[in-house]
DNA sequence: GGGTGTCTACTCGGATAGCTAGTGTCCGAGTGAACAAGG
DNA sequence: CCTTGTTCACTCGGACACTAGCTATCCGAGTAGACACCC
């Protein structure tokens, strides 16, 4: 899996601290992790695409959630940044195989895809059912701290 | 994920359907589907290391099941050919962050890398609970030929 | 005929190239704010 | 003082190199069987 998911989650992340009028540079959220900022914000762009960040530029510009964390999943940034398609791609090697026809799907009927199909799924599930909002509140509950010492930081760092 | 779980998790279903005591070779595992022979002989050696199948060089070599199919699950199959490296790899962001310490275990703390965690782990539990046996007693199930003819096949293409 | 030594063909095993996709960087188009000038 | 036009710094966005890991291939080490030869 790229390494794009982490940063991308945690920049999420820093971004449900923000007053949701307020855009976040790349360079910014890179700078908090010490991360390579024209790549974050290739990363940022992805979002973007999804739906997930809205974007805007000149100055004052930057990134911002674009819409509710609680509707965001972190299945969504995963498939943002990792694309559509699935870990586990059933290549259909059944087809070149003796018996194999040529109209039968095999990423249905493969008994190997569909079990690889079906973890893959708990997987996905499992990523849908937690939201940005569940992983903000774990946070702030864990650490207190946490988001007024965000704010803080990215308040001194202002330019 | 690499391509090869697909071959190696096709190719140890075949060699369920063989006498425990026979050998088969890559060439002739990589005919049935059309794979390229070098390769999957590359990737049997992955399974071949890994515990599940063994090898045996010379005449009337090739490779078979080191265990029965019963105790070969398919997290087994996955974890021998693409690593036991887990896809997600938390990179510790968070130690660079402003707050991080260098003590911590941010594999263990990090919110975001324990839900990541959990996501994956529920995609090994799955894996782990289907065993080849579950596999090969399915397609038997829908397929009531394949096995047969699966050895037939094998049969006549023996040198 | 039976035993034995050699030979040969066959198989795995690891070392070796090629290629796609992830990683990292850079510069240009667009934009909004700031500023200066005029009414 | 207020409005307006211009300028300009700032930001995203996509286009361009670089690297790592997957894909694919080849040849050598080892082995088991077959064969010929000798007793």
């Amino acid at each position: 899996m790229s390494e794009g998911v982490e940063w991308a989650l945690h920049s999420c992340l820093n971004l449900t601290w923000l007053d949701s009028d307020e855009a976040m540079t790349a360079a910014r959220l890179a700078a908090f992790y010490e991360l390579p900022a024209a790549y974050l914000n290739k990363q940022l762009q992805a979002l973007a695409r999804a739906g997930i960040l809205a974007s805007t530029s000149g100055p004052r510009g930057g990134f911002r959630l674009a819409r509710p964390p609680e509707q965001i999943t972190l299945l969504d940034v995963v498939t943002a940044i990792e694309g559509p398609g699935e870990a586990f791609r059933c290549e259909e090697i059944l087809r070149k195989g003796p018996g194999g026809r040529e109209d039968a799907d095999y990423r249905k009927a493969c008994v190997v895809s569909q079990a690889m199909r079906r973890a893959e799924l708990t997987w996905r599930k499992e990523l849908a059912g937690q939201t940005l909002a569940d992983i903000k509140a774990t946070v702030e509950r864990r650490h207190p701290r946490a988001p007024a010492s965000a704010r803080d930081w990215f308040a001194s760092r202002r330019p």
